[in-house]
RNA sequence: GGAGCUGUCGUCUAGCGGUUUAGGACACGUGCCUGUCACGCACGAGGUCGCGGGUUCGAAUCCCGUCAGCUCCGCCA
């Protein structure tokens, strides 16, 4: 049963008994959840919410709530007529202080469900501290209303179990971070969200200067060049929990300002960060879940990681490898397959077990996500009795092929083979979704274990089929590494670097790498990616200034908090870790921001708007 | 910019062209009730079906548009 009795045995709930005499203030003496037996007899001051009152007739009892639990509280109007009517206008969510003796049940009235069940608080007097009106919804109904009037009424929300767990969950993952980095030699810095717009990357929010008209900060997407500025100045070993902003589009996994644990050090190989994010993740598991990992995590390169598990996230709870097959049909007839070769193009594989259960518009659909995904397509074959391959395409394969195919993927009966040719990364990626939808629908995931792995070897740049140019795969302040360093000019897209993943069940939770610390190759990648002398001076200057007075070798990583809250906490959208999230069109629906401001304060900013459709104003 | 799903009393929902003056449950209000903890019983109030337009003798129900929420693609160095 999932209500809104706090449940002392979860996990996330480790808080200890013992704390709660420091909660005590001149208005309480006791927390509602420390109540118990071995307290009985002992005159109590209460504060909390009204969870729930049931009434019955000359008898009224109250569930008292506050962070901690519930306790029963009783009026009788024969024992305390004042108290008793009083209690009569109580309604939920009221907040009330009382004054009681905290009383065994009898053996019969004991509430097994509650923490508290064994005792209740015979109240003498009762004040009403805050009315409420009937709540928008009842506390223990949350799981079951529409998100967007919880988001409306979020102080409403977040007096609900799952939310207090949330936040506390939250807040255990930051402390324990802080400690660590603290006892790790770090100091913890703050930066400007006022900051300079380096249009590359996300788009910026943008803030208008009133002491400078017609001149913005951009909210900063991270600290990264105050944290190398920082490494510079010599501090070694800087960390923030810090806010970040960028203006893109949403997802459940992505708020428009979300927190990151951005961190930098000096005089560190891609090995020393490696280690010490082990480090803390192995504490982050330990202190808060309660839970051993095994170190060191697996490391995957980034190629071979796009190759077995097409994505650079790969979810490692579950095997169902890419196979390559482009050496099968090296001299294959079939057009689709000729065309692919003849443009270096790669033929690759997925063998799913249970083939048997698919309709066919099931196969359809894997179809249409392979395309959806940019493969121009997709060949999938039923394997039946005899290792015979039923596929629409199958006439267009020798047996030769066949057999090799049957020999490569081990094919048995009932298997099904899912094939895409095209260019390398659109091959691998569309059976990359496909292998993680895969894994989903056919129950391969165990829904319990965290598996961690470090992708390194990334590429330098990617190219930008939008824009025609380079684009750093990282940011533009990524080392190249050095045995690849040579490549940079002739062959830029063959360049690896110092970057690194870390992923967590199919998920990117943070980023780092070793950093440029020489000017002239900091320039140097500048030109490559495009950039004029104009604009590497406007969006750069400072920071290549910065570069001329001594820079340490260093480097350093950002982890996304709320993504790696939410998936330790289990749950399914990033709003669940945040206290006030943003809807998918970035709109705040408790303030109702954002929202239109006055003549005056944009002329005061300088800033004239242009005729716009503006979201309804109710 | 695009695709899909959703939108009926406070909440969750039934209804999917006429028996609907839109039904139920929970919540809410009034009354009764001394042991409940999903308290119980009785009575009552509450929605015109996101919004706009169209089709039709007739629309919550069909069509178009639009707004909002969610999921996803693009986007997110």
């Amino acid at each position: 049963m999932k209500g809104i009795i706090l449940d002392m045995t979860n996990k996330y709930s480790n808080i200890k008994k013992d704390d709660f005499k420091s909660y005590a203030t001149t208005l309480r003496s006791n927390m509602c959840g420390e109540l118990n037996f071995g307290m009985v007899d002992s005159k109590v001051k209460l504060c909390g919410w009204v969870n729930k009152r049931r009434d019955h007739g000359k008898l009224i009892f109250i569930d008292l709530r506050d962070f901690s639990g519930l306790i029963q509280v009783v009026f009788d109007a024969n024992i305390n007529e004042a108290s008793y009517s009083i209690a009569k206008e109580i309604r939920a969510e009221y907040i009330i202080s009382i004054e009681g003796t905290l009383k065994a049940r009898t053996a019969e009235t004991v509430n097994r469900d509650l923490a508290t069940g064994d005792v209740e608080v015979a109240a003498d007097s009762i004040n009403i501290l805050s009315r409420s009106k009937t709540p928008p919804y009842a506390l223990d109904e949350r799981d079951r209303v529409d998100e967007m009037s919880r988001l409306k009424y979020r102080y409403v929300d977040l007096r609900t179990e799952d939310m207090q767990e949330n936040l506390r969950l939250r807040h255990k993952v930051s402390s324990t971070t802080r400690q660590y980095l603290n006892s790790n030699g770090f100091i913890e810095v703050e930066t400007p969200i006022l900051a300079k717009s380096t249009p590359e990357g996300a788009r910026d929010f943008l803030v208008p200067s009133r002491l400078n008209p017609g001149n913005f900060y951009a909210l900063p997407q991270s600290p990264q060049l105050y944290k190398q500025i920082l490494m510079f100045s010599g501090f070694d070993r800087i960390y923030q929990i810090a806010r970040c902003f960028r203006d893109e589009d949403l997802r459940a996994d992505r708020q428009p300002e979300f927190t990151q644990i951005d961190l930098e050090m000096s005089f560190v190989s891609v090995d020393d960060v490696i280690k010490l994010i082990e480090g803390l993740i192995t504490k982050i598991f330990t202190e808060v879940l309660g839970m051993e990992l095994a170190l060191p995590f697996k490391r995957l390169t980034w190629r071979h990681s796009m190759e077995t598990y097409g994505t650079d996230k790969p979810d490692l709870r579950f095997g169902m490898q890419i196979t390559d097959l482009t050496d099968i049909f090296k001299n294959s007839q079939f057009n689709i397959f000729i065309n692919v070769l003849s443009r270096k193009g790669v033929i690759k594989g997925l063998k799913v077990d249970d083939g048997s259960q698919f309709t066919r518009k099931d196969l359809d659909d894997f179809v249409y996500t392979a395309k959806k995904y940019g493969a121009g397509g997709l060949i999938w074959m039923k394997v039946e009795s005899n290792n015979v391959l039923n596929s629409p395409v199958a006439k267009f394969l020798t047996d030769g092929e066949k057999q090799l195919l049957i020999e490569r993927l081990d094919l048995h009966e009932n298997n099904l083979v899912l094939i895409v040719a095209d260019q390398f990364l659109k091959t691998c990626s569309a059976l990359g979704v496909l292998r993680n939808y895969l894994g989903h629908r056919l129950n391969l995931i165990d829904l319990d274990a965290f598996n961690f792995a470090w992708v390194v070897d990334f590429p330098l740049f990617e190219f930008d089929d939008r824009e025609k140019r380079l684009s750093p795969m990282h940011h533009p302040f990524t080392s190249p590494s050095p045995d690849s360093m040579d490549m940079l000019d002739m062959e830029p897209l063959g360049v690896k670097s110092l970057a690194y993943d870390i992923v967590l069940n199919g998920n990117e939770i943070g980023g780092g790498s070793i950093r440029i610390n020489d000017i002239e190759l900091q320039k140097k990648i500048f030109k490559i990616l495009g950039f004029d002398d104009k604009r590497i001076e406007d969006n750069f200057g400072f920071f290549l200034r910065a570069l001329q007075y001594g820079a340490p070798p260093h480097g350093g990583i950002a982890l996304g908090m709320d993504r790696l809250v939410m998936i330790i906490g289990r749950l399914e959208s990033i709003r669940e870790v945040i206290a006030f999230p943003k809807t998918q069109s970035a709109y705040c629906m408790m303030t109702e921001s954002p929202s239109v401001v006055t003549e005056q304060q944009l002329s005061e900013v300088s800033i004239k708007l242009s005729p716009i459709k503006k979201r309804d104003q109710e």
